[in-house]
DNA sequence: GCAAAAGTGTTCCTTTTACACCCATGC
DNA sequence: GCATGGGTGTAAAAGGAACACTTTTGC
C-alpha cells in the first residue's frame, strides 16, 4: 500500500442575493460517496498544476455552470476527520454573483445545483454547515468596510436595492435617509438618467457603482465603511 | 515514477514586541535546499494525522523553541511556483508571544533562529516576503477591534506600554489622554496596586487585561474598537 | 383619488478631537 | 531642583441618529 498523504481540495459558497428572497447560497447534491445523495457547497480535488482560484473556478463551472466574478479566500479547513474516508484539507472560498446571472442556466449538467436560502439550508455534508457559517459571517461584516455589495446587484440598480441588501445582511433596520445621504458622500455612485420602470411607486433612478472612481479616492486615503 | 501529489505545509510569522524594539518577526536560517542558508519563517510539511494548528505549534518548538499561546489562521498560499520544486501549498498562520518569552531559549537546537525588526528583514525563502507583509496587514487592523494587543505584553503592564504597542501598529502618534479614556470606558482592564519600579519619572500603575470580564461584557453586546 | 415607493433637510445628541497643567520619583 | 514620565478634565467640532411631508407613478 502506497502511503497515504493529505489531499487538497476547495470549496465554494457561492453567494446570490435578490430582493423578495434574500440571500442564497448555491448547493449541489452529490452523486458520490460519501454522502451521496446528499448537499454539499460545490468543491473538488486541486489539480497538481493548477491555481487554487482556477481549481474553483473549474469545478464551479463543472458543477454548476457558473462563473463568479468577485472570489476571495475564506478560511482552510483542515481537522482531521472532516472527511470521514480520507484526510483531506479544504480552502474554502466564497463568491458573489449577479441575480441577472443567478438563474441557473438550465442547459448544463448541472440539473442537481440548487439556490438555498440561508435561512433554509438542508442537512449538508462534511463540515460544509461550518463552511457555510464562517463566509455568511465573513460577508456580514466584510459588506461594512469593503464596496463588495454592488457584486451582488445587477450593475445597474436603484438606491432602494442597495437599502434593501444592506438592511438583509446586516440584519437591522436601516434608516432610508441617513443610509443615502451616507453612501452618497462617499462619491461611488453614478447617477443615471434612467428610471427604473418595472414596480409600483414612483420610479427611482438607477445607479451604478463607478468602480475607477473608488479605486481612485481609496489612494487619496479615502476609508468605505457604511 | 510515482504520480505526483500536492504537499501540504504550515508556516507561522510569530510577532514578538518590545516597547524600545518595535515589532519583530522570528526568522530562522534554513540549512537545506531549496534555499538553504537563506531566511524563512518557520515552518514545514503537516503529517497524515495531524491538525493545522498543532502543526504549526509542533514545528515551532522544533525550529525554534518557542511556544505561542495565541495563533490564528492568516491566509493559505498556492501559486503554482512559489516552491522552486515541488507544488507546495502552504497554510499561514500568525502568532503572538509576550517579551518574557521572547528571549530565545538558548538550551534549544533552534541556535539559527533569530528575531528581525519589521523595518530590517533581510531577503527571504520562497513567498515568505509576501505571508510577512499579509501578517503585518492582518495584525495592524485586527488590533482596533479584538483585544489581541495583550498577547504582545506581559501579563501586568504600565497603561504607556499599551499606548505605545498602538501607536507603534498602527503607525500614527495617539494623544495619550484620548486613548486612555476611551480604553478605561470598556471596562475590560484591571488596575493593580502595584506600581512598576523599574526606570526614571513618576511610576504608573500595573493593569492586567480582564479576560472574563471582556468575555462577558462581549456576550452583552460589548463591542470593542479602539 | 388612493396606494405604493422615491425624494429630500433639520435638529439633537453622542462621540471624537484638541489641548495644558500638576504630580511622583531618581539622580 | 531638575529631568522624566504619569495622571487627569474640559470645550469645540464632527458625525450619527431620529424624524415627516411631498412627489410621481399605476390602477
Amino acid at each position: 500500500m502506497a502511503k497515504p498523504h493529505i489531499r487538497l481540495s476547495v470549496d465554494a459558497v457561492v453567494f446570490g442575493y435578490e430582493s423578495q428572497n434574500g440571500l442564497s447560497v448555491l448547493l449541489i447534491k452529490r452523486n458520490i460517496d460519501p454522502f451521496k445523495g446528499g448537499w454539499a457547497i460545490p468543491g473538488g480535488l486541486v489539480k497538481e498544476n493548477e491555481n487554487l482560484e482556477d481549481a474553483v473556478q473549474r469545478e464551479l463551472k463543472e458543477e454548476t455552470g457558473i462563473k463568479v466574478n468577485y472570489l476571495e479566500q475564506l478560511y482552510t479547513f483542515g481537522d482531521l476527520h472532516r472527511d470521514p474516508r480520507n484526510r483531506v484539507v479544504t480552502v474554502a472560498y466564497y463568491g458573489l454573483v449577479q441575480p441577472s446571472k443567478f438563474q441557473l442556466a438550465a442547459a448544463t449538467d448541472a440539473e442537481e445545483a440548487q439556490w438555498y436560502n440561508i435561512d433554509q439550508l438542508p442537512k449538508l455534508a462534511f463540515d460544509h454547515d461550518k463552511i457555510i457559517d464562517v463566509a455568511i459571517q465573513r460577508l456580514r461584516s466584510k459588506i461594512s468596510y469593503q464596496p463588495i455589495g454592488f457584486e451582488l446587484l445587477d450593475e445597474k440598480f436603484p438606491f432602494s436595492e442597495l437599502h434593501k441588501l444592506y438592511e438583509c445582511l446586516k440584519g437591522v433596520p436601516i434608516d432610508r435617509r441617513n443610509f443615502k445621504k451616507k453612501f452618497m458622500q462617499l462619491e461611488i455612485l453614478e447617477e443615471l438618467s434612467e428610471k427604473r420602470k418595472i414596480g409600483k411607486g414612483r420610479p427611482g433612478s438607477l445607479f451604478k457603482f463607478h468602480q475607477k472612481k473608488y479605486f481612485s479616492l481609496v489612494k487619496k486615503g479615502m476609508v468605505f465603511e457604511v
